[in-house]
DNA sequence: ATATTTAGTAAGGTTGCTTGACTATATGGT
DNA sequence: ACCATATAGTCAAGCAACCTTACTAAATAT
């Protein structure tokens, strides 16, 4: 009937902790105007260079995704009106995913909403402790990055 | 070419720590003799008690999912060997998800398994950085937890 | 007793990926 | 210059891990 403690280990505190912040922070973009929001759309257009745009198959190097994944959502996104697909100049292959206007302005929603999460975080732990746990995060992250061969 | 950086921010930061420790265990569970595993057995498991079982309906509230979605995985986990259902004794209508012998030795791997990897993460970092690391993280996932209404 | 709630099952749909097969362009060796 | 191979992207189909809707059976409340 109680809903027991999960395991208190730190890979256990990390998946936790990485699902708690992910899950607010979709919902605060959902409640922000952004009802179609979702975290795989997000992590794409995290990957979209603003000012250069970026190729396709570098946003699925960067994400370890495949490239026809990487279409499919851009397929989606530029539907949306939140990218559009160019032509490489420099590589008649290629094509360069770039923000529209409404992109764009997507992206300064959520860079708010992620200070604004961010602050209530701090009010409730305090800001040194959100230092220092950034920073522990960022050698813990290094430490298990995997070989960049 | 170059991947860059992922931006800098503390969501990121715990999303991207998660996956990496997600990852890690995923593969080293795979590589230790269960091939078949994956997060979402793993998790289903982790929500079953060692001793006593646990009812499908609790094991759904547990994990934030649909009975149906507990029932396809318990499915799966029983036609590979690691659980069975039983009938509950108290109530007419409910079953208790259990153990067979396979699935606590796959327990018994999990746990060390994830000991290998934070004594690894311990080597690389020191253990008194992945004790305050813990110790942030469970304030941090306490301060970040959904209002138990 | 009857109405409502609760535990679980059945069937089918959706999302977010995957693999396999293909076209078009680029590039490196001869 | 020509050809082999590698690379960028697309198309089609499939799969895992969920979800929704609709149901049965048992428990509980009125």
């Amino acid at each position: 009937m109680t809903i027991p403690t999960p395991p208190d280990h730190i890979g256990w505190l990390l998946v936790r902790a990485g699902q708690l912040w992910r899950d607010r922070f979709v919902a605060a973009m959902q409640a922000a105007g952004y009802p179609d929001f979702t975290l795989s759309r997000a992590n794409l257009l995290g990957s979209v260079d603003r000012y250069r745009g970026t190729r396709m198959v570098d946003i699925a190097a960067r994400l370890g995704m495949t490239k026809q994944a990487v279409g499919q959502i851009v397929d989606d996104l530029a539907a949306a009106g939140y990218l559009a697909r160019e032509a490489d100049a420099e590589d008649g292959r290629a094509k360069r995913v770039v923000y529209t206007e409404r992109g764009l302005a997507f992206l300064r929603t959520a860079d708010r909403v992620k200070g604004e999460i961010e602050a209530e975080l701090a009010g409730k732990v305090g800001e040194r402790t959100v230092a220092r746990l950034s920073e522990l995060l960022r050698d813990a992250a290094s430490a298990m990055e995997p070989p960049t061969s």
